[in-house]
DNA sequence: TAGCATTAGTTATGCGGATAACTATTATGC
DNA sequence: GCATAATAGTTATCCGCATAACTAATGCTA
């Protein structure tokens, strides 16, 4: 692969980084939240109560930035954080009444943006692309991956 | 489209994004470089000097986002400001020397990571793909998009 | 059981990127 | 020609996310 089709495919890496947080930004301020807390209520929503450790591998972020983040959302009452019976180190975290009802929400936006997201696209590809995303972000892991 | 693909794609993009942005800070560490920093002195190499606006436009992101990137750069000597000679609010952002044996450099990493990126994946979707990304990153671009 | 490695979480710090508010300069319309 | 709008850039502040260094608790093993 030659530096032209490389870099072609970095930056279009890169800024559909850029746009679609963005987008996704703009789409939360009015539920107050920061992009990035949208996916740690989801992750809650998805698989119920767990402890930081998990949400951090879920999330695919390291544990201060869960740290930071859940203390921001349990500021603004969309979880809370309860000590771990069987582990007094662990927390678990789950979502507040507050939060569950902010998950409806981050829902709707979230089918607007993906439907956004590929507007134009024929149906073959859009079926395809969470495959081929998937595939592309395992390839580039850090850990686990063709590396270590 | 329902919640289940929405929230795939959306996921998907998110991952690849951290996934992405983390192995090209682990290539960077070598070059001294942090994500973000590459994509600007590439363009530079690509377009040569140009004023910071420019810059900002061609990077995707905005005006007090270049001011500090150029300053750092500029403090680790591969970029030089210089006052633009027929507007004194602009200031011209050119390639040092250093800067340019450090592009040389980019580049290589450039190719090994768009490789890696695409690992496995069949030519033909290699091939569709920077133009795919293109295309949902130009949908959900907020400034001249699908809103305004 | 004593010692040590592992794990959960936090704090400190740094960078990229964003918005808001500001200064300085250039362009435009009357 | 002058007042006003638009533009280039900076500063301040916020958040996500990262690494490094640390504490506290758990598990394992000799």
């Amino acid at each position: 692969m030659d530096f032209e089709q490389a870099d072609a495919l970095n930056q279009a890496i890169r800024l559909l980084s850029l746009r679609h947080r963005a987008r996704a930004a703009a789409l939360l301020v009015p539920l107050g939240l920061h992009p990035g807390q949208e996916a740690l209520l989801l992750e809650l929503a998805r698989t119920g109560p767990m402890i930081q450790a998990q949400l951090s591998e879920a999330l695919g972020c390291e544990p201060p930035s869960v740290t930071l983040m859940t203390r921001k959302l349990e500021a603004a009452g969309h979880i809370r954080r309860a000590p771990a019976p069987t582990d007094r180190r662990a927390s678990i975290v789950e979502l507040t009444d507050s939060g569950k009802t902010l998950v409806d929400q981050i829902k709707q936006l979230w089918r607007a943006l993906a439907q956004e997201t590929v507007a134009g696209l024929p149906a073959q590809t859009v079926a395809e692309l969470p495959g081929i995303l998937k595939t592309l972000a395992a390839n580039v892991d850090s850990r686990g991956g063709p590396v270590r």
